[in-house]
RNA sequence: CGGGGCGUAGCGCAGCCUGGUAGCGUACUAGUCUGGGGGACUAGUGGUCGCAGGUUCGAAUCCUGCCGUCCCGACCA
């Protein structure tokens, strides 16, 4: 391509309201423009990088035995209203109707429309199992769209759906799911990890998802560094240290505690470790008041919470002054009336002797024991986040965290839609079976940002070579002035061009500084110049966009050498 | 949806408090000089100051309402 038959928009400044690297550089480089909340184009240039991602995974999909589809975007209200998902999916849908006033919705995802297919079209065990999915435009109306690409309401995405016999049969194209999704990462050249994780609004049994390892990514990501335990925070199983409480050797008693609201100052205060304070949050579930009580330094994991109470949410300080008698800040367990239900984290149930609110302005209890004290609680869960240093589930080491973009999430959704939906085929013995179903997306626009988080410097994006928009850039200096400079330059592109590399020429005819600019903006992973000074040697220069230094080719090896540095 | 901020040229901003000629940087156009890391100079193009009301002789500026947008909390690829 050259560069005056193409279309590059660079800024040298981003946008204000760009928080993310990924998403000023993406803005900076020209890939996309906004159109408005939530909605992006891509320009000609991003669309390049997208198209380079959509391929790898088109490619895997295909090699895993999965054949491709395309869906409508628009959806009819009644295959949702089937599954029950036309409520449950509420205002994340977008819904729309048509001039004769009838509901359709923007496809948020693709589970109705796919089941609707296979129940009409499949019948028997020989048609199965099956694997179809589609690369395609989705739109959720996010309650906050934020980040550029990461989280935009219209994006790109690959959905797949895999239908099944038997339960092992689903097991098997799962595992095959894990294997192509791990290709695709491998192959985009990412940083990546595959954990356990919350199936949320898709529901069904199993789910793991993919994750870019990046410290701006939105979820917190739990792994053993001595096993291949790995699961987001969300799901990730906090153990108890020990396995039976300590015995209590102190009295309760009050203790003055006149500013300390929190257990970190109360424990300062104290002089003691946080983790012998009790913290308690009041929650209201079903019009019913809960106190949950967790260890002064571990925060409430809302997901595993709501396992437990159901839709719950905080309680206000009116509910907790009506409930308790007494202010936020020095709320505790002990003496509470019977309106108030106490939930306990493991890790709480165990504890002696600790500290908590005495339900009474400006005090704290010490020594505070279950049984003796207070009942023991009515319900003991896991109620936590997992923290640094916890005991792996797997008993095979301690707990780290990092942080990680969702790119791809894999399901098991068992017989959820099928069941719905009266998705059956005749088996063997001729008698008609519901069908197991598996669910499996990537988000493809959503990579190019995370890409874009794992690779940048001061200059601008580093893309893997999987992904850059160009693999070379040709930058001729002094074209203008130069008809030799002008002539080796279309020469070099025009046999770069012959052997297959992606190459773009800068016939520009801007100053070399703009070029280099540009180009590094861009992310793209190598550059030739072409200058008169080298031609006088029969040489031009070479440099990779990540190397600090450049070093001088012989015109004659240079589609070799590109080539070798492309295939490396 | 709750809390806070911001809407002035494609992008980044000043002007608003104290009402009276709409400005700066960048980008864009033309020319000259330049020519190995977003170069310099000169001359230009481009804005119903988010929208609608109101106050006033006069509103970007003051008042009211609406809309958009961004940030902080609950959703997801």
């Amino acid at each position: 391509m050259r560069a005056t038959q193409f279309f590059i928009s660079t800024q040298k400044e981003a946008p204000i309201d760009a928080e993310l690297i990924s998403h000023k550089l993406m803005i900076r480089a020209g890939l996309i423009k906004k159109l408005g909340n939530g909605l992006y184009s891509w320009m000609p240039l991003g669309l390049r990088v997208l198209r380079k991602v959509e391929n790898i995974v088109r490619d895997e999909m295909n090699k895993a035995g999965a054949l491709e589809l395309l869906m409508p975007a628009v959806q009819p209200k009644e295959l949702w209203d089937e599954t029950g998902r036309w409520a449950v999916f509420g205002p994340q849908m977008l819904k729309i109707k048509d001039r004769h006033e009838r509901d359709y919705c923007f496809g948020p995802t693709h589970e109705e429309v796919i089941t609707d297919i296979v129940r009409r079209e499949i019948n028997s065990y020989k048609q199965l199992p099956i694997n179809l999915y589609q690369i395609q435009t989705k739109f959720r109306d996010e309650i906050r769209p934020r980040f550029g690409v990461m989280r935009a309401r219209e994006f790109l995405m690959k959905d797949a759906y895999s239908f099944h016999t038997s339960f092992e049969s689903l097991e098997n194209t799962y595992q095959d799911m894990h294997q192509a999704y791990s290709n695709v990462f491998t192959r985009l050249g990412l940083k990546f990890r595959a954990v356990k994780a919350d199936s949320g609004a898709i529901g069904g049994d199993g789910s793991q998802e993919f994750h870019v390892l990046a410290d701006s990514g939105e979820d917190a990501l739990a792994y053993c560094e001595n096993s291949d335990y790995a699961a987001n925070v969300e799901l990730a199983e906090a153990l108890p240290e020990g396995k039976i409480r300590g015995a209590s050797s102190a009295t309760i008693q009050d203790v003055e505690t006149p500013k300390q609201t929190q257990c970190e100052d109360v424990a300062k205060l104290l002089g003691i470790s946080v983790t012998q304070t009790v913290k308690a949050i009041a929650l209201v579930a079903s019009e019913k008041f809960y106190l949950a009580l967790l260890r002064g330094d571990h925060n409430l994991n809302e997901v595993k919470t709501g396992k437990v109470l159901g839709d719950f949410r905080f309680a206000t300080e009116e509910e907790i002054r009506a409930n308790i008698n007494c202010p936020p800040g020095f709320i505790g367990p002990v003496g509470v009336n019977q309106n108030v239900t106490v939930i306990a984290d493991k890790t709480v149930a165990l504890m002696s002797d600790f500290v908590c609110g005495a339900n009474k302005p400006k005090y704290h209890l010490s020594g505070v024991n279950f049984g003796r004290d207070l009942p023991e609680p009515s319900v003991v869960a896991d109620l936590r986040n997992v923290v640094e240093g916890d005991s792996s589930p797997d008993g095979k080491g301690k707990l780290s965290l990092c942080r990680g973009i969702e790119v791809g999430h894999i399901f098991q959704l068992r017989t959820k839609y099928a069941k719905a939906m009266n998705a059956t085929y005749l088996d063997e013995n001729g008698q008609s079976q519901v069908l197991e179903m598996g669910c499996y997306g990537i988000g493809v626009s959503r990579i190019v940002g995370a890409a874009i988080e794992q690779g940048s410097d001061e200059k601008g994006i580093i893309f893997p070579k999987s992904m850059a928009p160009f693999e070379l850039v040709i930058c001729p200096i002094g074209m203008d002035k130069s008809e030799q400079v002008k002539k080796i330059a279309f020469e070099l592109y025009e046999n770069c061009k012959k052997n297959g590399i992606d190459v773009l020429l800068d016939d520009r005819g801007e100053r070399p500084g703009v070029m280099f600019a540009e180009s590094d903006l861009i992310g793209i992973p190598h550059r030739i110049v072409v200058g008169e000074r080298g031609l006088a040697e029969g040489k031009v220069e070479y440099k990779a966009r990540t190397s600090s230094e450049a070093h001088n080719l012989l015109l004659n090896e240079v589609t070799s050498f590109i080539q070798s540095k492309i295939n490396a």
